[in-house]
DNA sequence: CTGAAAGCGCTTACAG
DNA sequence: CTGAAAGCGCTTACAG
């Protein structure tokens, strides 16, 4: 097969110069209607296809974004993971997309390696782990960089922050959990000491107080398999326990699971609910209730504020929170 | 900032050509030890980072793969993505993910785009329709292309086909069924006429007609909520059905979620088999029965060829079936 | 509104 | 094993 056509060959089919036909390429308002049209044609017949290579060494923009997940096996990262690469998509840009599996050096290999790249933008669920690693390999990208879900203290506000508020979202599950009769709540799943169990927790724990309940926590595994694990022991050891909040839905849908297999009855006798409202939570059964952190929104405003960076030079406030709300479902009200 | 250091800078502080300092980057055997040493101190010293543009724009090579996706959001796809990533990243290529959401309009604009990056091969997981528009699309694309999971007719053998070999897996759980002493056995799922849950059926038609059994195939969504609103059907108007070979694990896990809340029993009145194997088969009540097709492997097997074709221009063959086996648990033995 | 020239950071032959 | 020159396909000023 012959050599690609280039904008040279496009302007010479088409008649003019080829700084033209680079205008047109990138959606000058500058040319001719007429000029316009000859030299879509023109592109049309020799199958003209842009190259971006050549335009980013020249002019520095990749239009790449690299997106930097710890777990895309989890499916609330799936639905970030799609949500953001279609609204960038619509912005004409293209997402790379890379799992670090909670792998701090694989994490840092891997955004090394996007840079070569060029990318545009980086959109990080950080790993733990290996901090002052991340941060140089991040320095020396040198590239507009957003966290989400997940705060790394040592990047401190160079990196700034979007993740759901989780903190009002557990005080509305708690305050609902009460509010359905519940006396003793127990918190499930989360591993201990980290940022994001911590902060799930913190506002669980001053609802508790306020009511004077004593708290019971239950930390583990963020998964499935835990929640499933902790039925028996729910109903065993902690046979008083009528009310679990979860750190996840992964840990409620286990739960549940569990539940249905040794009991106790959820909705009647234990009343449950998860955080992230993931597509499972409809489905389950009883349905789940849990705390929407409405993804697509999350996504689109990670989108929108790094493309404003990108674009305008307008760099995001260091901490973001997006709005929560609780969806309320059999498990927890019991209809 | 001052600009990025380039291999002319590296050259400079290493006291050597710029053509040595290339040859370090890309792995050359052919230049000293203590010279290639002293390159990388460089570099390292400078913050040196490769840019691939520079290097895709004159050897045209990009080491970008994409990867389009019909429906990233199936956790099914998901494992593969994340699997294909993995792999792709051991052998120092970046994947470049898009979900088309079934939308074959999307689809093509979305293989364009991507084009422009200069893809050096592409793994299609292909939406249904404007089969001819694909084609054409491909076709400018010129880049090794591997369609995984789905077969378009339109593209004949010219875009090779790798997916995992669903006619024994469905032979399989049909004669599993049987075994376990079902004598009516329904096709739960899957939207009729469509290639992939022909395949799916086929076999379970002909093992049934072995034995003279009736078939029975309520085709559908593909997904949890289908299976979820099955159950009370399969209770009431499908009372004599006792086993079922579902689409796939979505279908299956929602029936099993249907049936906790109306009957029948699963593993008792009713056994109950998926096909894919996904991660939360293991997780719900009873466990599900499933046709793993062992993603990691296939996911293996599709970069293998990709990369082989890339590299070495070996062309993979037409189709290529990976096996599948069959894993029994709970909702199918009962025990 | 269009054209001619220079240059982005690499790799590719080709000499030495 | 290393160096000097040309060129990949664009964009970026700058003239006209």
């Amino acid at each position: 097969m012959a050599r690609r056509p280039t904008i040279l060959d496009v302007a010479k089919a088409a008649g003019v110069s080829k700084s033209t036909v680079s205008l047109v390429v990138r959606g000058s308002e500058t040319v001719k209607d007429s000029t316009r049209e000859i030299v879509r044609e023109a592109m049309r017949d020799l199958g003209y296809v842009y190259n971006r290579s050549a335009a980013t060494l020249r002019s520095a923009s990749s239009g790449l974004i690299g997106l930097v997940i710890n777990d895309l096996r989890n499916p609330f990262f799936t639905e970030f993971a799609a949500s953001l690469q279609m609204y960038l998509a619509e912005q004409g840009y293209a997402t790379v997309i890379a799992n670090t599996d909670e792998d701090p050096e694989l994490q840092n290999r891997t955004i090394a390696s996007l840079c070569e790249h060029g990318l545009s933008g980086l959109i990080l669920s950080p790993a733990y782990g290996q901090e002052d690693a991340i941060a140089a390999e991040l320095h020396k990208a040198a590239v507009p960089t957003i966290q989400v879900f997940r705060r790394l203290e040592v990047l401190g506000s160079r990196v700034p922050f979007i993740a759901p508020d989780y903190e009002t979202g557990s005080a509305l599950a708690t305050r609902h959990l009460m509010d359905q009769g519940c006396k003793r709540i127990a918190f499930l799943g989360g591993l201990p000491e980290r940022p994001v169990t911590r902060e799930r927790m913190s506002a669980y724990l001053s609802a508790l107080k306020d009511e004077n309940i004593e708290p019971l926590v239950l930390t583990g595994e963020t998964s499935r398999s835990f929640g499933r694990s902790m039925a028996p022991k729910l109903r065993q050891t902690y046979s008083d326990v009528d009310g679990v909040l979860c750190f996840n839905d992964l840990v409620a849908l286990g739960l549940l699971a569990g539940c249905s297999e040794h009991g106790p009855r959820v909705g009647k006798d234990l009343r449950v609910i998860g955080i992230d409202d993931i597509e499972d939570c409809q489905d389950s059964h009883p349905p789940l209730s849990s705390v929407s952190c409405d993804i697509p929104n999350l996504a689109h405003t990670a989108a929108h504020h790094l493309l404003e960076w990108i674009q305008e030079g307008r760099r995001p406030d260091a901490v973001l929170r997006t709005p929560v709300s609780l969806v309320c479902r059999t498990s927890s009200t019991g209809r």
